[in-house]
DNA sequence: TGATCGCATTCTGTCGACAATCGACAGAAT
DNA sequence: ATTCTGTCGATTGTCGACAGAATGCGATCA
């Protein structure tokens, strides 16, 4: 790499938006905000320490991803993902994985970047929390792996959305460790004979078993 | 100055972030704008007679719809769409597209609010642009049919990118006007015989055959 | 006692100004 | 002549403050 001579780090003071859009939304992911109160740009500026232009810029991103919705009195709150929203994220995060597998089954994209994630995904003494977090990486990974980079912001949107509706509802529903190793290594090697045979077809088919075990997609995708 | 040139508006009410919006993507989609130039904000207010604060803002959204691009710590500047990113639009397009299709066979939705749409492409003395606009009125109409709110949103900033890229290319290959009003009539029927059936596949065929004829579309489908 | 109007407080939207940073240019040193 | 360095103008990033709107509370009247 670059800098690799000196063992300098590339200085890249992120700017305040960024920053506060990350802090935000991690705090709306890790569930520190409440679900239903407002959120305050004053409030918010302050406890960071800066001022409300940055607050409100991030806000306004992080509307646009759907982690925060304006009411009617036009404040800010975190978006009330409720389970009825859960069809439609799900359609759409299986579509997005549609594609991601055609597309690395048509280039013959190279596997080897999952492995990581598997290993992860199966390392002993890890929380649920960890566990769900290796299964949505292993996830992210494979649509990562289509080199799309549209498809990568949309889809890391998606999974932000999920990942509240799962908070609000926690009906966190991860199985084991070892189980999940299994089930995702199982859509690894299905991807992996996808390339070989030039059919991407039993991949996506594994793909939607997968998804629908776990979470209750609906049935838009028996006719394929 | 007043905004002679470039067609800006004065603001005068809504949100000033939204209407600076609206001014600056029109601007853009149009052509008005030039298409490597750089974005200055300062330039922006005062052409709309309005602070840097919600022009700010305003580019900000856009850059996460996908029309404008921002270099690290430097201005923003319309977003260099390329013929080599069309594959990657294209494909989403299409998949947000069938997802709408699926939806709307599964749910049996009606399809009335189609046909005000054929009936605007087939309206005689049209531009092409204004052609090109009922095109695209369509298949928007097909994608609202579905209901769903976040596969709005998103289809919505594909068919700006994917018109800026047709704009800087300006390979704007529309048919004739009753060719159009043919093959976009013989999507409708196909939608109606697949809901009628309970089958989407011969819709998304032809789904795959339209978008394909429109724009060269990678070969991610024939295997479907 | 209950409802409605008015006032005060709070919050959001917007603005002008200051500070920080970048690219370019010119001058100096090799 | 070329390269490095210091400075300057331009532009972005951030801030504090003001104005309008909304909310809540209290007083007044039916």
């Amino acid at each position: 790499m670059t800098s690799s001579t000196t063992g300098f780090q590339v200085i890249r003071s992120a700017s305040l938006v960024d920053e506060a859009f990350r802090q935000i939304r991690v705090g709306i992911l890790n569930g520190d905000l409440a679900a239903g109160s407002p959120l305050r740009d004053s409030v918010l500026a302050e406890q960071m320490g800066i001022s409300r232009s940055p607050v409100r810029e991030a806000l306004r991103l992080l509307e646009q991803s759907g982690l925060v919705e304006k009411s009617a009195n036009r404040s800010y709150r975190i978006s009330d993902l409720a389970a009825a929203d859960i069809p439609e994220l799900a359609t759409l995060r299986l579509a997005d994985e549609i594609v991601a597998v055609r597309t690395i089954v048509q280039h013959k994209v190279a596997l080897d970047p999952l492995d990581a994630a598997l290993e992860r995904l199966g390392s002993p003494g890890t929380t649920a929390l960890e566990i769900a977090a290796a299964d949505a990486a292993f996830h992210a990974a494979v649509v990562a792996l289509a080199g799309m980079p549209r498809l990568n912001a949309r889809y890391a949107d998606l999974t932000d959305q999920i990942r509240l509706v799962l908070l609000a509802g926690d009906l966190e529903q991860t199985g084991s460790s070892s189980v999940l190793v299994e089930r995702h290594t199982a859509l690894r090697d299905a991807l992996r004979t996808a390339i070989d045979s030039g059919d991407p077809l039993p991949a996506i088919r594994a793909w939607e078993a997968h998804l629908l075990q776990g979470m209750q997609v609906p049935d838009l995708l028996d006719p394929l």
